[in-house]
RNA sequence: GGGAGCAUAGCUCAGCUGGGAGAGCACUUGCCUUACAAGCAAGGGGUCACAGGUUCGAGCCCUGUUGUUCCCACCA
C-alpha cells in the first residue's frame, strides 16, 4: 500500500471530529464488520440487544455497546470468526403509544382510521425512525455486521414467532383463558407480571362497616380501595378466629348496592391484621381472585377497561354474551354501578366514601403508605382485571431453564446474578402474552363465528375446519418480548436450518444491563432451550446503569439525561467509550461525569502525541537487534509483555474496566513518562545503529500499544496506525499482540527500577533545594554492591531526566570534596554539589528521618522473619522476598549512617 | 417480609483466588524541558463504616451492628 499519511500532517492535538465518520465509512465499505464462517474454528458471537425503534441513543446504549464492541474487536483481532448481529425491536406498546400521540395532534384516533391505516402509519414510522438509532450506533464505532441486521417484525422473525406460537400451542403450553391480569387503563392493554413495577404511594386505609343480615351487627373491615366494594362477592374471616365464630354461614348486606354476600372462612384472612375481616373482590384483586377460585365465588366486574365504573350499557353487553353461551369459563359478570356508572375509579372512590359516611358506615380513615403496582411504560396505576387473554404456561419451560444456569451451561457474570435469575425463574407464574394493541405480531388464532372453534395455524385459514363457518382472527398482538425472546436464533434464520444458525448458535456472550434480566434474558434462555434444545448463550455479562453526576437514574421526566451524541461531538467517541469503561466494575452502576470524559479525552491526546513523537523520529521500520538492546529497551519490552498478559486475561474475563486501567497506566506512566524520555538521548545522538535500534523498540511497543487499545479507542488507534511506517490494512483486522518469551527481562526490570529510584531521588533533592529547573548540576554516585555497571551506563538517563550535567562514579565518600546534598537509594549514595545552597544541619535532619524510617522497616521485617508462624507457613518466595528486603534496608541504613558520620566530620 | 449491592484520599471510584493501600479530578510547589500546558516534575492527604472472629498475616474470608441504594413479594 502506498503510504499516504505523513507525520507532518499530524496536529499537536487529536481531532476526533475530523476522522471518525470517514474511518467508519471505510471500515463498513470494506466489509470489515462482516462475519465469516470458518469451519473448524469456534466463532465468537454476540447478538445485540435490539434497541427500540422509538428510541434515541442514550448512555445505557452507549455503555452496553461499548462493552460489546470491545469484546468483539478483541476477539476479531485474536482471530476468532466473529459475529456481532445488530437489529431493532418493534417495541409494541412504546411505539403504538407514540403513534397514537402524534395522531392525537392531528385530531385522529385509532378507531377513526382503522387497523390497516394505522399499521401503515406504524411502518412509515419504522422506516423513518428505525434507522435513526442505527445511525447513532455507528457514531459510537460499533463494529457490528450490518449486512445481517434484523428487525423483530421482519419476515423471518415473524415466521419464527408464528412457528413458536404454534408449537407451544400444540404442546398445550400456550392457552387462552379468563384470568385476573394486570391491566393498564392508560395503555389500554394487559401487561405481564414483569411489566408491573411497584411504587410507594401515599394512600388511605378506610375502615368500613358492613351490616350482618342475620345478627344486625356491623362488621368492621379495612380497605385501601373502597371503590372496589361494589364488586365484593364475599367477606372472609379466618376459620380459627374465635371473634367471628358465631357468624359462620351468615351474610352481610353490601352497602350502597344492597347485595347479600356470604361470610366465608379462608386462610387469606389474617387474624393479626386489622379486624381480621377482609372483603373479597375477585374481579379486581389478585388475592381475592384466588379466594374466589377456592370458594367458587361469583366474579363481578365494576370497572371498564379504560378506568371507569361500569353502567347499564356494559351490563347489557355482558348479559348478552352470557345469554349466547359464548362467555368463556371464568368470565366476569358486569355490574351496573348505577349512580356511579361512568365515573372514573377515582371519582367513584370519593363518591362512595362520601355516601358511606352519610350512612354512618365509614368508621375511620387513616393515612397509609403502600406499594402500588404501576405500568412500567407510563407509570399509571395498574388495575387488576379479569380478562380473557393468552398465556404461556411457564412451569414446564422454567424447569430446564433453571437447570441450565444451575449446571453452568449459561453463566452470569458477575455470578451473583445467577441468584436473581433463579429466584425469579423458580417463582415464575404464567406469562400473559396478549396485548390489546395493533402494532406487533398478531396472534395467529382464529375463532369460528358459528361453532366457536379456535384455530391456531401456521398458515392463515379461510374457513372453520370443523364446521366450515366464518373465521375471524384474534384482534390482539403479542407481547413485544415474545419476539425478542427468540432473538438469538430467529435472527440466524430459524426455523430454517441455515448455515449461520448451525455455525453461530449457541452464541457466546450476551451483554446487557441487570434491569432486563427478567424481561429478556430469562425468556431467551427458556425459549432457546425449548426451540433449539440448547442455551442461547454461554455467558451473560451484566453491567449496571449509567447514572447522572448526582447518582440519580437518568430519566426523561427528570431531564437529567446526557446525550451521548453531544459528548461525541465535543470529545469524540473514543473518549466517551473509554470513560464508560475505565474504573467501572461488572454489574455495578456508574456515574457519568464530565471529568471522566475529559480524562479519557486527555488520554487519547496523550497517545496521539506519543505516536506523533515516535513517528517524527522514525522514518522507516527496523528490525529489533537483540544484541543492541539497552537496559531501558529491555525494561519497556518486558513491561509490555506484562501488560499484554494482564490485558489479555482481563479481556477474556470480560473485565474491560481493568483492561482499560491497565493500558492507561502502561501507556502513560511507563511508556510515555519513562521510556520515551529515555529514548531521547539515543534519538538525538550520533550513533546511527543505536538510533535505529531505539526506533525499532519505540515502534514495536507503540504498535503493540495501539493494538491493545484498539478495542476501546478504535478511531484514534486506527488513524495512528495509518501513519506507522509499513503498516498495512486496517488495525481492526490486525493480529492481537503475542507475548514473546525472549522479551521477558526480569533482571533488567530490576536494574531499571534501581535507576528510576535514583532519578526520583535526584529530582526530589533538586525540588527540595529549590534548584532552578533549567540548572544542570553535577552528580556523584557511590555505588552499592553490584550496581556500578548499571549506574555507569545510566549516565545519559541522569542527564536527560534528572538535570545532571555529568555523572561520575566515585569509589569512596572521601572523593567528595565539595559541599553536597545527598540521598541514599538501593543502588547508591548520591551526592549533588550545591555549594552555598547546602545547609548541613538540614541535611542531617533529613538523614535522621531516613534512619528512623529504615529502622522501622527493619524492625518490622525482623519481627516478621522471627515469627515462626510466618517463616513456617508463608510461601517460600514471600519469605525470601522479605529477607532480601531486610538486607537491602540494612545496607541502606549503613550507607545513611556512614553519610551522617561524614557530614558530622566535615562540620 | 425475603434477597442483593455499596460503605476505601476532599469528590467519583478501582483494588484478580488474603502477603506492606491505588487512579482520575481537586489541592500545594516549581516548570511553556524541541510529542503533548488536554502537558512535565515534586508533594500533601486514608484507624479501607463499626465491633468481634478465623489466620503467621485481613481492604479482601466468617458473624454481628449501623448507614445507604436496589430487586423481589398477594399483606386487605
Amino acid at each position: 500500500m502506498e503510504k499516504q499519511f505523513n507525520v507532518q500532517e499530524m496536529e499537536s492535538r487529536f481531532n476526533p471530529q475530523e476522522i471518525e465518520a470517514e474511518l467508519y465509512k471505510e471500515w463498513e465499505e470494506a466489509g470489515a464488520f462482516v462475519a465469516h464462517r470458518v469451519e473448524g474454528k469456534k466463532p465468537f458471537t454476540i447478538v445485540m440487544p435490539p434497541p427500540n425503534i422509538t428510541g434515541q441513543l442514550h448512555m445505557g446504549h452507549a455503555m452496553d455497546n461499548t462493552l460489546q464492541d470491545a469484546a468483539i474487536r478483541y476477539h476479531r483481532m485474536k482471530g476468532d470468526p466473529t459475529l456481532w448481529l445488530p437489529g431493532t425491536d418493534h417495541a409494541a406498546i412504546a411505539t403504538e403509544v407514540r403513534i397514537v400521540d402524534t395522531m392525537r395532534k392531528e385530531g385522529l384516533t385509532k378507531d377513526m382510521i382503522g387497523r390497516e391505516a394505522f399499521l401503515e402509519r406504524a411502518w412509515d414510522w419504522k422506516k423513518e425512525y428505525g434507522g435513526r438509532i442505527t445511525t447513532q450506533l455507528r457514531r459510537m464505532g460499533t463494529s457490528c455486521d450490518w449486512s445481517r441486521e434484523r428487525f423483530t417484525m421482519d419476515e423471518g422473525c415473524s415466521k419464527a414467532v408464528r412457528e413458536v406460537f404454534c408449537r407451544l400451542y400444540e404442546k398445550g403450553l400456550i392457552y387462552r383463558g379468563s384470568r385476573l391480569v394486570n391491566w393498564c387503563p392508560c395503555c389500554g392493554t394487559s401487561l405481564s407480571d414483569a411489566e408491573v413495577t411497584y411504587e410507594e404511594q401515599d394512600g388511605h386505609f378506610w375502615h368500613l362497616l358492613y351490616p350482618v343480615k342475620e345478627t344486625g351487627e356491623l362488621l368492621e373491615l379495612a380497605t385501601t380501595r373502597p371503590e372496589t366494594m361494589l364488586g365484593d362477592t364475599a367477606v372472609a374471616v379466618n376459620e380459627a378466629d374465635e371473634r367471628y365464630a358465631h357468624l359462620r354461614g351468615c351474610h352481610v348486606i353490601l352497602p350502597l348496592v344492597d347485595r347479600e354476600i356470604p361470610i366465608i372462612c379462608d386462610e387469606h384472612a389474617d387474624m393479626t391484621k386489622g379486624t381480621g375481616v377482609v372483603k373479597i373482590t375477585p374481579a379486581h384483586d389478585p388475592n381475592d381472585y384466588e379466594v374466589g377460585q377456592r370458594h367458587d365465588l361469583p366474579i363481578i366486574r365494576a370497572f371498564t377497561y379504560d378506568g371507569h365504573m361500569t353502567g347499564a350499557a356494559e351490563k347489557a353487553e355482558n348479559d348478552e354474551l352470557f345469554a349466547s353461551g359464548k362467555a368463556a369459563k371464568g368470565e366476569a359478570r358486569v355490574l351496573d354501578c348505577g349512580k356511579y356508572a361512568g365515573m372514573t375509579t377515582m371519582e367513584a372512590r370519593k363518591a362512595i366514601v362520601a355516601d358511606l359516611e352519610a350512612l354512618g358506615l365509614m368508621k375511620s380513615v387513616e393515612p397509609l403508605k403502600h406499594e402500588v403496582g404501576t405500568c412500567y411504560r407510563c407509570h399509571t396505576t395498574v388495575e387488576p382485571m379479569v380478562s380473557r387473554q393468552w398465556f404461556v404456561q411457564m412451569a414446564p419451560l422454567a424447569k430446564p431453564a433453571i437447570e441450565a444456569v444451575k449446571d453452568g451451561r449459561t453463566q452470569f457474570v458477575p455470578e451473583r446474578f445467577n441468584k436473581v435469575y433463579l429466584n425469579w425463574m423458580e417463582n415464575i407464574r404464567d406469562w400473559c402474552i396478549s396485548r390489546h394493541l395493533w402494532w406487533g405480531h398478531r396472534i395467529p388464532a382464529w375463532y369460528c363465528e358459528d361453532c366457536g372453534e379456535t384455530v391456531v395455524s401456521r398458515e392463515d385459514p379461510t374457513v372453520c375446519p370443523k364446521c366450515g363457518g366464518k373465521l375471524t382472527q384474534d384482534e390482539d398482538v403479542l407481547d413485544t418480548w415474545f419476539s425478542s425472546a427468540l432473538w438469538p436464533f430467529s435472527t440466524l434464520g430459524w426455523p430454517e436450518e441455515t448455515e449461520d444458525l448451525k455455525y453461530f448458535y449457541p452464541t457466546t456472550m450476551l451483554v446487557t444491563g441487570y434491569d432486563i434480566i427478567f424481561f429478556w434474558v430469562a425468556r431467551m434462555i427458556f425459549s432457546g432451550l425449548e426451540q433449539m434444545g440448547d442455551v442461547p448463550f454461554q455467558t451473560v455479562l451484566i453491567h449496571g446503569l449509567v447514572r447522572d453526576e448526582l447518582g440519580r437514574k437518568m430519566s426523561k421526566s427528570l431531564g437529567n439525561g446526557v446525550d451521548p451524541l453531544e459528548i461525541i461531538d465535543q470529545y469524540g467517541a473514543d473518549a466517551l467509550r473509554f470513560s464508560l469503561l475505565m474504573g467501572v466494575s461488572p454489574g455495578n452502576d456508574t456515574r457519568y461525569s464530565k471529568d471522566r470524559v475529559e480524562a479519557a479525552r486527555n488520554f487519547a491526546n496523550k497517545i496521539w502525541n506519543a505516536s506523533r513523537f515516535v513517528l517524527m523520529n522514525t522514518d522507516a521500520r527496523h528490525e529489533i537487534d537483540p544484541t543492541r538492546l539497552t537496559v531501558a529497551d529491555k525494561w519497556i519490552l518486558s513491561r509490555f509483555q506484562d501488560a499484554v498478559r494482564d490485558i489479555t486475561v482481563h479481556n477474556e474475563e470480560g473485565d474491560f474496566g481493568l483492561s482499560a486501567s491497565r493500558i492507561y497506566d502502561f501507556a502513560w506512566s511507563e511508556f510515555c513518562d519513562w521510556y520515551i524520555e529515555m529514548a531521547k538521548p539515543w534519538l538525538l545522538g550520533e550513533d546511527q545503529a543505536a538510533k535505529e535500534n531505539v526506533q525499532s523498540v519505540l515502534l514495536y511497543v507503540l504498535e503493540g500499544l495501539l493494538k491493545l487499545l484498539h478495542p476501546f479507542m478504535p478511531f484514534l488507534t486506527e488513524q495512528v496506525w495509518r501513519y506507522l511506517p509499513g503498516s498495512e490494512g486496517f488495525l481492526m483486522l490486525a493480529d492481537w499482540p503475542q507475548t514473546i518469551e525472549a522479551y521477558d527481562f526480569p533482571a533488567e526490570e530490576k536494574e531499571m527500577t534501581g535507576i528510576m529510584d535514583v532519578i526520583r531521588a535526584i529530582r526530589n533533592l533538586r525540588t527540595e533545594m529549590n534548584v532552578q529547573a533549567g540548572k544542570r548540576t553535577r552528580l556523584m554516585l557511590l555505588s552499592a554492591e553490584g550496581w556500578a555497571d548499571t549506574l555507569a551506563h545510566a549516565a545519559p538517563y541522569f542527564q536527560r531526566l534528572a538535570g545532571a550535567s555529568q555523572s561520575e562514579l566515585i569509589v569512596a565518600a572521601s572523593d567528595v570534596k565539595e559541599k553536597t546534598v545527598s540521598a541514599v537509594t538501593g543502588a547508591c549514595t548520591l551526592y549533588i554539589p550545591l555549594g552555598d545552597l547546602v545547609d548541613i544541619d538540614k541535611e542531617l535532619a533529613r538523614l535522621d528521618k531516613e534512619v528512623k524510617n529504615l529502622e522501622g522497616e527493619i524492625t518490622r521485617a525482623e519481627g516478621r522473619l522471627n515469627n515462626p508462624g510466618f517463616v513456617g507457613k508463608a510461601p517460600a518466595a514471600l519469605v525470601e522476598k522479605e529477607k532480601e528486603k531486610l538486607q537491602a534496608n540494612k545496607d541502606k541504613l549503613d550507607a545513611v549512617k556512614k553519610r551522617i558520620a561524614e557530614l558530622k566530620e566535615d562540620k
